[in-house]
RNA sequence: GCUGGAUUAGCUCAGCUGGUAGAGCACGUCACUCGUAAUGACGGGGUCCGGGGUUCGAGUCCCCGAUCCAGCUCCA
């Protein structure tokens, strides 16, 4: 029997008998991984378990540890819940049912639509399916009949889908009675899928187009064991005790009233935290050479017509009338910056003019976006506008991104970065776009720092480099972006003069590093689970008696901490020490000082620390000097949970 | 905006098939005077989201609206 040679990841090869598949080799190379592999990566392509090697293959075993090999074995759980749907609701027409990062969902139409109820019956036929351990077969058809079994099934979708398909061959995948269109690859065989759980349904429109028919999507995890799928439902768990909307009232830092939807209402605590962000804020630009401004809220519509607002964003806006005249309340700050640059003569001395404003703005989003302090319609961006000269522009550029990983690395942040080029709706000619395009990209090749290309997602003036942070509920937001823009100073008519004595046009960058505050304290909140670092925290020590008859000594320690500029309170009153405590560790108080007789006679503390417990008696001095010192380097907590994220930014 | 779900005390929630509301926490009073995550007793507190309708009777059923939640679409 003649052999084959295929290479392994490692660079070694491995000799097979000829006609062996993927399986074969996994089997070859240890029992272990046959049983866990999901499929292989053959020269580059991920494919099933079954696929025949051939002499020089390239072949990577997949597992569940890999996102290819989750990627497998999501999908074909998708294909085991729709099985499973049809067992239990044969009418349902399917759609499409691919796997997700933690899962997989297959959306469908049904009548009566399902509903959760509908869960725990398919997910027991689910469980039929997969202890028959029925094994996926891979099968070709012409596109012809492909069309005409899902027709004569009345599968509208599934026709749709084929008729989109160039090529003239139809890949099925097949288990047991069902058949379903898929490219593959898929698992040997449904016995794999030990442990899975459906988690919601919910509506999704056909192809994501809201013009078209609304389906139902169900939601569903799958993992090889029952303790990694419980694993994963704990961490879900934990993300939801962490939700800023549930934290904010807790800690009592904002709320929101439903006569006012998507407009924020900060409580005091909330707004510590707040201008603490803006005191930082505030000197961080100081430092870097910006101005600072402020522009109104309402201005002229024939400002807005000037801007291009009026033509492209007006769905946004809200409006109102003063003396019978029309008026816009600002979206955006940009045109008033603009006013700003034009109300003077410039000279290229003058430039780069850096021009920062917390420009708060109204925006009309649609009800059922609206989601806590990430998406309201009222928040304020700590924008700036950089006016300068086309040869500065890389240096600006790189200038914002430099500070926008100073700011993100002080909190541990992790992020993503995105460039987002012309979108259909844009003012500005071909050749603008295309200039101010490249000097984004140019910027972040020379800093080396990885993005993805987000093709027609600019904004209607300009490109844009966005930078998207990851919540604990491993959503991601857009917070700072830099927008390139040479277009606004064209429709506000800007210019400088040059030291050639004519006139030119600067270019614009628009930008804002923690984004809208609102969004950016909702993300903090829940990114240190209420656990601000002290120097945000709204409360930074507590002073807890451990008996009435030490109340002076409290106060004296209150009032010394106060003088040296610390937010502190005394938990004076009834209530035992203990209970006062536990109060603290619930607020998420950094420090509690716990003052009794053994501290009044040595004019010290005994400080408990939120996270590391009690940490013994302090002398004042030296307990305020370690807090001072806290407070100034920004430190984040020495046994917070993100702690070890810190530095991890990409 | 769309689809589905929810809305009961300040908060978190219970209230079966219709018979006019309950718990824990919080709050107040009193007692306790306490050494690192809840001392005890008593007490006050509710337009059951709003508006219509069905019914002898609606927190509960139906319709309209508001807000919130999940997802879709859209964005800082």
């Amino acid at each position: 029997m003649s052999t084959i040679q295929v290479v392994l990841p490692d660079g070694s090869s491995k000799e097979l008998p000829e006609g062996s598949t993927a399986l074969d080799l996994a089997q070859a190379i240890g029992p272990r991984l046959a049983k866990s592999a999901t499929g292989a990566r053959i020269n580059g392509e991920v494919l099933s378990l079954q696929t025949p090697l051939k002499n020089g293959d390239e072949v990577a075993i997949l597992t569940f540890d890999s996102k290819d090999g989750q990627y497998v074995f999501h999908h074909s759980a998708a294909h085991v819940m729709a099985d499973a749907i049809l067992r239990v609701r044969p009418d349902t027409k399917l759609a499409i049912g691919p796997p997700i990062e933690d899962g997989f969902y297959y959306d469908v139409e049904a009548e009566p639509p399902i509903t959760e109820e509908d869960l725990p019956a398919i997910e027991a036929e689910m469980a039929r399916i997969v202890k028959e351990d029925i094994p996926f077969v891979r099968r070709e058809v012409p596109k012809e009949e492909a069309l005409a079994h899902f027709r004569e099934k009345g599968d509208q979708y599934k026709v749709e889908l084929i008729e989109d398909l160039d090529d003239g061959t139809i890949t099925y995948f097949q288990h047991g009675d069902f058949t379903d269109l898929c490219r593959g690859p898929h698992l040997p065989s449904t016995g794999k899928i030990k442990a899975f759980k459906l988690l919601s349904v919910a509506g999704a429109y056909w192809r994501g187009d809201e013009r078209n028919p609304m389906l139902q999507r169900i939601y569903g995890t799958a993992f090889p064991s029952k303790k990694q799928l419980d694993e994963y439902l704990a961490l879900r768990a934990e993300a939801e005790k962490r939700d800023h909307r549930k934290l904010g009232r807790q800690l009592d830092l904002f709320s929101f009233q439903s006569v006012g939807p998507g407009f924020p209402f900060f409580h005091p605590k909330g707004m510590v935290v707040m201008n603490a962000l803006l005191d930082y804020w505030h000197e961080e630009h100081r430092k870097r050479g910006y101005g600072q401004v402020r522009t109104p809220i309402i201005l002229d519509r024939a400002l807005w017509e000037q801007s291009g607002h009026w033509d492209h964003y007006k769905e946004n806006m809200y409006f109102t009338q003063i003396d019978e005249r029309d008026f816009a309340i600002k979206p955006m700050n940009c045109p008033g910056g603009m006013l700003i640059y034009r109300s003077d003569r410039r000279s290229y001395r003058d430039l780069p003019l850096r021009l920062a404003e917390l420009g708060t703005v109204h925006r009309h989003e649609k009800s059922g976006v609206l989601h806590g302090l990430m998406r309201v319609r009222m928040f304020t961006q700590d924008d700036a506008h950089i006016f300068m000269t086309p040869e500065q522009i890389q240096d600006e550029v790189i200038g914002v991104i430099d500070f926008v990983d100073a700011v993100y690395s002080l909190f541990g942040f992790e992020y993503a970065v995105e460039l987002s080029t012309r979108p259909e709706k844009a003012i500005g000619t071909e050749e603008m776009w295309q200039n101010a395009t490249d000097a984004l990209r140019n910027a972040l090749d020379v800093k080396g720092i990885d993005y993805r290309i987000n093709e027609g997602d600019g904004a209607f003036y300009g490109p844009k480099i966005d930078f998207h942070i990851r919540d604990s509920l491993k959503r991601s937001w857009q917070c700072a972006t830099i927008q390139l823009d040479f277009a606004m100073p064209e429709k506000f008519d800007l210019e400088y003069t040059g030291s050639d004595g004519q006139f030119h046009r600067p270019v614009v960058i628009h930008r804002v590093i923690y984004g809208a505050i609102e969004r950016f304290l909702g993300i903090l909140i829940e990114h240190f689970a209420g656990a601000f670092p002290v120097w945000l925290a709204p409360v930074q020590a507590v002073v807890i008696p451990v008996a009435p008859a030490f109340e002076d000594y409290a106060r004296r320690v209150e009032s010394r901490l106060f003088e040296a500029g610390i937010r502190v309170e005394t938990d004076l009153g009834p209530d035992t020490m203990k209970y006062k405590i536990r109060n603290a560790q619930t607020q998420q108080v950094p420090y509690m000082l716990v003052v009794g007789e053994r501290e009044r006679e040595n004019e010290a503390v005994s400080v408990r620390h939120r996270r590391l417990g009690d940490l013994g008696a302090l002398p004042l001095d030296a307990f305020l000097d370690r807090l001072t010192a806290e407070i100034d380097t920004k430190a984040l907590d020495p046994a917070s949970n993100t702690a070890e994220q810190v530095g991890a930014s990409s």
